[in-house]
DNA sequence: GCGTGACGTCGAAGCGCTTCGACGGGGGAA
DNA sequence: TTCCCCCGTCGAAGCGCTTCGACGTCACGC
């Protein structure tokens, strides 16, 4: 193994220098610079990343804490989990992979073993167990998703609320005077998960606000529970003209169960959705939608981190706009 | 924070002895053992990972790769994911998160700097650049899929090939003569993804020795896609009764298009499929599959890791048998 | 002409842990 | 009884890096 002072002797200067080059944090002339990069090429010099941390007490590591709940959707938490990594390497960090399953033994387990620097956590309830420890390690943090008490934490997360409510508005806007929210699965509820919740309100809100009928139904992950939630909602809401989807699984088996009972979208049936714009394009009827932004959510909450290790304060709560792309599911009611 | 010297003052100890307390590499007297475990806990001692990887020459940190290229199916890669940083742990071992974009220098940095010990691969190709470092790497990995030329790498992953050929010898079994594999999208071919070639290789291989008529079909990840297919496949083999799938996300789609038009599934076509237990359950109509045992082949690859860093010969190739479960998919071919 | 910084560099002191060699004491073999 | 060895423990020497204080040099202002 190479090391630093290798490297010091190859270039006939101190290994103090050379780490000062690699730094930047002392002025080090331009051509002493010049000939340390040279001899760090030159014996293809790599920094003991063990060292280091001992070392400056900074490991550039951060931890991500990904959930493996029933309920949510795979693919979106791949997406945060990808930008996650792509924004931390931009800033000279990598990211250490931890489940929910390891809960908040192992949240304290990565940050007092300072093998890593920082932290965000997904997945967040209403009420998390980990928030009063996540408000007492001494390393920060950033959640993504908002708790119901968010004071002292930093937060970011897509606005649901503003979300369902910029839904319902959407279909009040098209005249629809009868709407239903078909949601997460039960148990997403039951646990108190906090984007979903929230979309619940704002929809309510909104739907309230507008004068608009209004009913909210969990539903199962799979195209039987679609199918039968698409029933009962004919059944119960006849008049019903403007649907609500926020359950990536089911969207495009729900719009093939309404139109196998007689409903065209967006002829009889005007249909938004909260899911990523490659779900709501991929569908038979292309779906006018609220994305989320994962890949904005996650370089963000990146940046908050690294401000905070920077030692700037920066905002309790980051709430990302929501933003409905027009797609063919949405039409003006029909005239009575 | 609260250090070695710390617990062995506490317990009346030296460092080292604690430190051969905590490893067990030296034997200690249970009653020091004890003293010095109360201490740990009474204290809330953590070793600190950064001083520990720079004495010990092992940070017990393992890389893993995972892929984020189109026409993967991700809900599987999360799976795997997960379920190597769950027998990680088992083994006091956490997991650095790399994406694929980092390529052969993420690989190569992670490695010399000596932020991880090993490194798990995932979505290796027929040609894999990255194969030569792999090769030359002064640390152990295992790659989850087959290379062409796997020699002196060591290699585990579901015998897809095997597999491909149980679907058809399945098939053959229930009287088919006329069947057709519907793959993975064609960049994953194109870019030699191994496992598709593989099932395809089976496919083929099968299908010629048991005398059937066959024809291969790569297809996109939509349901229009799957539709199209279904729709070629009546007109170009209009005898087809039997029908193997690989590819996750249109599996449902396709056996709607089937019926759509005409095909009773399994009453004038059985299907056959290569994916998730779940995904073959939650089917309308339940398909006989064969899993991708990820948490297994996840597990094992940690394993075989494990017995690399401690020095243990593995074999090259790990092949896990496939498993095929009858599901209400495949019936025997009417009389004609 | 001399004090004063700023600049560029060096040396040394750790960071917290593991590990190697050493050592005292007790028990078994001779 | 003597010798040897093993058990349990200690002390010290690093692991490879960062960082702090110090020092010489040079340019500038007065």
């Amino acid at each position: 193994m190479v090391k630093i002072t290798d490297v010091a002797r190859h270039a006939g200067v101190s290994p103090s220098t050379v780490s000062y080059a690699l730094s930047g944090k002392r002025p080090i002339s331009e051509e002493t610079r010049q000939r340390i990069a040279a001899s760090i090429r030159e014996l293809g010099y790599r920094p003991h990343a063990g060292a280091r941390a001992l070392a400056s007490s900074r490991s550039n590591v951060l931890a991500l804490v990904v959930p493996l709940r029933a309920g949510i959707h795979v693919p979106v938490v791949m997406q945060f989990a990808v930008s996650v990594v792509t924004a931390a390497r931009r800033h000279d960090h990598d990211v250490l992979l931890l489940t929910q399953e390891e809960g908040e033994d192992g949240l304290r387990r990565v940050a007092d073993t300072a093998l890593v620097d920082a932290l965000i956590v997904m997945d967040v309830q209403l009420h998390d167990p980990r928030l009063p420890l996540l408000r007492a390690l001494d390393r920060p943090s950033v959640l993504i998703g908002f708790p119901a008490t968010p004071e002292g934490l930093t937060c970011i997360d897509l606005d649901f609320k503003a979300a369902g409510e910029l839904c319902v508005e959407r279909l009040a806007g098209l005249g629809h005077r009868v709407v239903a929210l078909v949601g997460s699965p039960p148990e997403v509820y039951v646990r108190g998960t906090a984007f979903a919740q929230r979309v619940v309100e704002g929809f309510t809100a909104a739907a309230d606000r507008n004068g608009l009928a209004s009913s909210v139904h969990p539903c199962e992950a799979s195209p039987g529970a679609a199918r039968r939630v698409a029933e009962q909602l004919l059944r119960e809401q006849p008049a019903l003209t403007g649907v609500v989807v926020h359950n990536e699984p089911i969207l495009e088996p729900l719009i093939d169960a309404f139109e196998q009972l007689g409903l065209r979208v967006p002829g009889d049936l005007s249909v938004t959705a909260i899911c990523p714009d490659e779900l709501a394009e991929g569908v038979r009827v292309p779906v006018t939608s609220i994305a989320i932004p994962s890949a904005e959510v996650g370089a963000r909450a990146v940046e908050l981190l690294m401000k905070k290790l920077g030692g700037t304060d920066v905002p309790e709560a980051t709430l990302l706009a929501p933003r409905l792309t027009e797609r063919a599911s949405t039409a003006c009611r029909a005239a009575p």
